[in-house]
RNA sequence: GUCGGUGUGAUGGAAUUGGCAGACGUGACGGACUCAAAAUCCGUUGAUGGCAACAUCGUGUGGGUUCAAGUCCCACCACCGGCACCA
């Protein structure tokens, strides 16, 4: 036997694979089912791959190459998610073209995965940057501007005030810019917008139609922010004017004791000549707007506020006159900008009634003493101090509320939600040009998409303009452009789209990822859609997820994509930590290298740890001793060779064991509980050792159970053993139910719940048998000896429990 | 604060969903092979007591339900992640 020479059985293979184009996918294979499997395609970072990314993708390799033993004509596609700041960043420093930068990293990208052995189909590869694609990117964006669904508002960004430059929210730490430390502050821009928000329900709604797990279902729900109420007018006394709040508590309109305007509400300009504190209020205000994000977010924050001297508020339900603050803690942004106050029966409302001494009053009753803290419960309380709702529940008194201030014509159910609408903007060069000119005449003009892809301008230099324009402002001959519309002198949009843009829409492209007619042609669309199983990780739930299921449903109401969700199924991974349990990060120096584990155990190995490591789902560290473990695994497998004998070397423990394993790891791989899958090959191995000879049918059983997870060592024992064809192009195994089931099983004989013994019965034994074998078998009377039986407890197959007196 | 998750040997983690707690891996200890080491192989390994058979205890804490609880219920603690004045 040669040694395990693992390294060079990894490059045959993966040749062999290449050259065969062994995972190509067809787009009209009609004869098989079909599975799409998808995972977050990277950003080729100047870092590398890190242990992290291959958890993922061996985990969908796993089951992609499983489901083609299954039969299935399957699609496992890759490519590069490549515009971004990082790359910009590292251009401007290094004085490379991004473009050059990208190129580099995706060569280094593509052969840390090549070397990984990953079943992905190569002819399908893909990158946002190519103009070929970043054209349906624009092409997509112009259908959503000429939808409606985009456009531009004044903005604050995140304004660096050392760099001079608009940086993303991921970019400010604490308040303060990630690179160079100094204070970001809010600046207002001109920026492009998508209705996101206008898509809302619908992305609530239509979860109810995929797969994914439930955190990440909940996390969106949570993320999108639906809530139910009502908006409610209130007159201001002495003026045609109204408040118009919202509240999900109209059930305590009696309740309200005060009214609380945002510190932006417009309304305040217009009653500034009735305002007897005008010089206060415009301090708050001015306060209020300087207040940076930081502090804003501080958590020992107490409520501050100024009252509207002179303006006072009419309660509809009864008329009260109620006094009018503003407040920071009412946000401009969400529902109306102003809320009616009810002390009593909300912790914020009371805070503030406490500090500024306005009065509380009861209007739910049967919880606690509403002077000293809030009482917010809606399950329990019953209407007090409430005119014609007294006595009823909160949940009636809602109801019957609403109705009343929908016949009076002074209020009207209502949702809000929490989801904003998507700045779209970047003031970035490495991004998607966005496809519009601005004419004086007509306005925001799209570009003809005959002249898509719009190409980025070459620049001499990448930094932002000093006001924090994009740098494409610099490039005049490329801004100076005719109105697609009039003809007229006019100006190209400088700023580029943001880095969720190409990912999208990404899985489309991988249908059909040379067609130069539209996205994908109408029949790959028709035939690969949706994805069937997405994996990737939590923290893209509320951004790329939920920004991707928004273009999608977007391409399905103007009839590009014929499914209203784009992915199915959506599972996630848990973090790969470092070895002494903390985050992997550069600063931390614990990073893992794949191409390290590579080169000394060989990729077999790495992908066999990435299972083992733990749960799927959760976190886990690193540990080299367990790398180590998996070799050996690996290297107990490759001796297996010396076990192989002809003919028919037979073991009824053995066959048992192997028609077990298959049921197990089949359902374990599909499950992803690929750590208890690879525990079970191992405890097999162990088992063939035990008896020290396989069998040609069992080893070829083996083989393929392996095959997903170490494709490299499989492939070449199978050949070694000089069995046809190759290993990737054979059939998943099937077990025989009847074959898994024991004749005798071990049942555990509990005295009143303790175990005292253990014997062996028939295992198709039954409750009624069982009750009979416990009053008869010699070991359970002897445990019984002496004892009055109160009752006996058979579960088949499982244990007999005597209780006893 | 709130939503979600987790808590099991020295250690990473198993436990067919209420039925033998600790599979599998790592480490440690003992042994074989070796001049020796590495590699490999075999065995032991939750704690306490006992020569032993065995007994008692044991899944974050405290209560409960049950013949039986890591698993279900109630209350709490710790850690991780999301959101955070959203009315």
């Amino acid at each position: 036997m040669q040694e395990y020479n693992f390294n060079s059985i990894e490059q045959k293979w993966q040749k062999v694979w290449d050259d065969n184009k062994t995972f190509k996918a067809s787009n009209n294979d009609t004869t098989k089912p079909k599975t799409f499997f998808l995972v977050e395609f990277p950003y080729p970072s100047g870092q590398g791959l890190h242990v992290g990314h291959p958890r993922s993708y061996t985990a969908l390799d796993i089951l992609a190459r499983k489901r083609r033993l299954d039969g299935h004509n399957v699609l496992y596609p890759i490519g590069w998610d490549a515009f971004g700041l990082p790359t910009e960043n590292f251009a401007i420093k290094n004085k490379i073209h991004p473009k050059i930068v990208t190129e580099n990293n995706v060569a280094n990208f593509k052969r840390q995965l090549k070397s990984i052995g990953f079943s992905f189909d190569w002819d399908r590869e893909i990158n946002t940057t190519d103009p070929s694609y970043y054209k349906w990117t624009q092409w997509i964006f112009l259908q959503m501007f000429k939808h409606g669904l985009a456009y531009k508002q004044e903005m604050p960004i995140n304004w660096c005030m050392g760099c001079k430059v608009g940086l993303a929210n991921e970019e400010v730490v604490n308040g303060v810019c990630e690179r160079c430390g100094s204070e970001v502050v809010q600046k207002n821009k001109s920026q492009w917008m998508l209705k996101i928000t206008q898509y809302a329900q619908r992305l609530i709604d239509d979860l109810d139609e995929t797969d994914y797990i439930e955190k990440v279902k909940t996390q969106q729900k949570n993320w999108i922010g639906r809530s139910e109420g009502a908006e409610v007018d209130f007159a201001v006394d002495g003026t045609d004017e109204k408040i118009r709040v919202y509240t999900t508590r109209p059930d305590t309109l009696f309740g309200a004791t005060y009214v609380v305007l945002s510190p932006e509400h417009p309304l305040i300009e217009k009653l500034a000549d009735k305002i007897g504190n005008l010089d206060a209020v415009k301090e708050y205000q001015l306060m209020a707007s300087k207040k940076s994000d930081f502090e804003r977010t501080e958590l020992t924050k107490e409520k501050t506020g100024v009252p509207l001297e002179g303006i006072y508020a009419i309660d509809p339900v009864n008329d009260a006159k109620v006094p009018v603050w503003i407040s920071d803690y009412v946000l401009t942004t969400y529902g109306t900008g102003a809320i009616m106050a009810v002390p009593a029966h909300d912790t914020r409302d009371f805070e503030f009634a406490k500090k500024f001494g306005l009065p509380i009053i009861e209007v739910v009753g049967g919880g606690k003493n509403i002077q000293e803290e809030a009482f917010t419960d809606v399950e329990t309380g019953i209407m007090v101090n409430s005119g014609f709702l007294t006595g009823l529940s909160v949940e009636e008194a809602k109801k019957k509320i609403i109705d009343f201030l929908e016949e009076k014509g002074v209020g009207t159910r209502k949702v809000n939600f929490k989801l904003r609408d998507w700045v779209f903007s970047r003031q970035r060069y490495w991004g998607e040009p966005i496809p519009l000119v601005k004419c004086e005449k007509c306005g925001w003009v799209p570009l003809p998409e005959s002249e898509l892809p719009l190409v980025l301008p070459e620049l001499e230099s990448f930094e932002p303009g000093e006001n924090g324009e994009s740098p494409l402002a610099k490039a005049y001959d490329w801004i100076k452009t005719a109105c697609p519309s009039c003809g007229g002198e006019a100006e190209r949009e400088t700023d580029t789209m943001p880095q969720w843009a190409g990912s999208s829409w990404y899985f489309l492209r991988y249908m059909d990822p040379d067609c130069d007619t539209a996205l994908a042609s109408p029949e790959a669309l028709k035939y690969w859609t949706p994805v069937d199983w997405y994996n990737g990780g939590m923290e893209h739930t509320t951004l790329h997820l939920l920004y991707s299921r928004f273009w999608h449903k977007f391409l399905y109401d103007i009839g590009v994509v014929p499914t209203k969700e784009p992915y199915y199924k959506r599972t996630s991974h848990g973090m790969i930590l470092g070895e002494n349990h903390e985050k992997m990060s550069k600063s931390r120096g614990n990073v893992v290298n794949p191409d390290d584990i590579v080169n000394t155990y060989g990729a077999d190995t790495l992908r066999t740890y990435e299972m083992f490591i733990g749960a799927f789902d959760q976190s886990t560290p690193w540990a080299t001793n367990g790398v180590e473990g998996c070799f050996r695994f690996l290297k107990r497998v490759w001796g297996m060779q010396e076990l192989l004998v002809e003919g028919d070397v037979y073991s009824a423990e053995l066959e048992k064991a192997m028609h077990k394993a298959v049921a197990k790891v089949t359902d374990d791989t599909e499950k992803m509980k690929f750590n208890t899958a690879i525990a079970t090959l191992m405890a097999l191995t162990n088992d063939i050792y035990k008896l020290g000879k396989i069998n040609k049918a069992e080893f070829k059983t083996f083989l393929t159970l392996l095959n997903p997870t170490a494709p490299h060592i499989t492939e070449e024992l199978w050949q070694i053993a000089g069995f046809e064809g190759q290993i990737s192009q054979q059939s998943w195994p099937v077990y025989d139910p009847a074959k898994t089931v024991d004749n005798e099983v071990e049942i555990v004989i509990q005295i009143c719940g303790k175990v005292k013994s253990r014997v062996m019965i028939p295992a198709d034994m039954d409750k009624t048998a069982m009750e009979e074998f416990a009053k008869t078998n010699e070991t359970v009377t002897a445990l019984t000896e002496g004892k009055e039986i109160v009752k006996i407890i058979a579960v088949p197959g499982k244990l007999l429990n005597i209780v006893v007196k």
